[in-house]
DNA sequence: CCCATGAACTTGTCAATGACTAGATCAGGA
DNA sequence: TCCTGATCTAGTCATTGACAAGTTCATGGG
């Protein structure tokens, strides 16, 4: 791969890469097209033509993102608690694009790459459900998915508080639990 | 209350809500404080006197957010699938206040005011975990903020696949009550 | 009654940004 | 060799956030 001379190789991976770090440092609002170019070290105008425009970017961000958790779902099985974990650490592993993922306002949500990986993410949430409780129906599919999103949601913000060092897997696997005993 | 001449009379309010109104149209990239300033019919560095910068105006509606929460909560009692129900309307109702406030990096979340309004409604949700289970555990109050919050965040993303006019309350209660029951 | 003081708002300005257009460079195939 | 499309550059414009300095107004002390 060349790094240097009028084309740059591989720069639609590397201004991904870059938004993601740069998403990750300083927030949502904290980045922009022409940081990321200059720190690739092309001109200003060329993630546009990968992109398009700043949603384009994020759109790529989110199938990606999507694509990650179907391979993180895929992995952990048809356990319902594993699942949730899996889902927890995808969540806490890829901040930035779980925070894109579920924010369709930011991004082209109908676009085919996004939908196309959406699916497949959701059916393996679905598959996860039904295997795990047969006759749970809806309901019981959508309280595993809430309190999953939900811990990795409330981690991610900050607003638990828990002592320094902890992993959020570890921390999430007692509560998770609770949706399964009592 | 005057609505013209030099002095406006109310602006932080009007410039509040106008974001608000921004915000839900747009997301949370479709808004600008010049726009707010135009909408409210003053010049265009008038908001930044009374939020001194956009992280201000956002530090602003997530104060209210986290007062607006507490007041819901403090209403619906202390019964643990009240609280739960209350926490998916307040999220359904205010989309904007919510999507704010929990995401802390987009404002200044040790801001006083937000300190205090976030620190009471988390007084609340802990207080009716108590109630509702008293020997539960740190992970039982946990698993019930988790489920509530999850649930709505997934329902403001759009994730849920429901009947069109369906309330997001009536929704959430046989999903919270799997928490509860087996 | 008058003025001092501070809050509320305006005007002017600057660098940075997103988006667009036109053009240059490059790689690979006919 | 030449052609075509993909990739990237260079230039431009309206808009924006932030800041500085000045203006208007309300209020209370003397």
């Amino acid at each position: 791969m060349r790094t240097i001379g009028y084309h740059h190789g591989d720069l639609r991976r590397t201004v991904l890469d870059a938004a993601v770090d740069a998403i990750g440092a300083s927030g949502l609002d904290g980045w922009s097209l022409r940081e990321l170019a200059r720190r690739a070290g092309v001109s200003h105008a060329a993630p546009a033509h990968h992109f398009g425009d700043k949603a384009g970017l994020l759109t790529a961000l989110a199938a990606e993102g999507f694509d990650l958790l179907a391979e993180t779902l895929r992995q952990a099985g048809t356990d319902f608690l594993e699942a949730g974990l899996a889902y927890v650490r995808f969540a806490t592993e890829h901040p930035v694009h779980f925070g894109v993922m579920f924010q369709p306002k930011l991004y082209r949500a109908d676009d085919d790459a996004v939908r196309q990986a959406r699916d497949r993410a959701g059916a393996l949430l679905a598959q996860g459900a039904r295997a795990a409780s047969p006759a749970g129906g809806e309901d019981t599919a959508r309280a595993g998915w809430s309190i999953a999103h939900g811990f990795a949601s409330l981690w991610l913000a900050g607003a638990l508080t828990v002592e320094p060092g902890t992993d959020p897997v570890d921390a999430a696997r007692p509560v998770l639990r609770r949706l399964l005993e009592r």
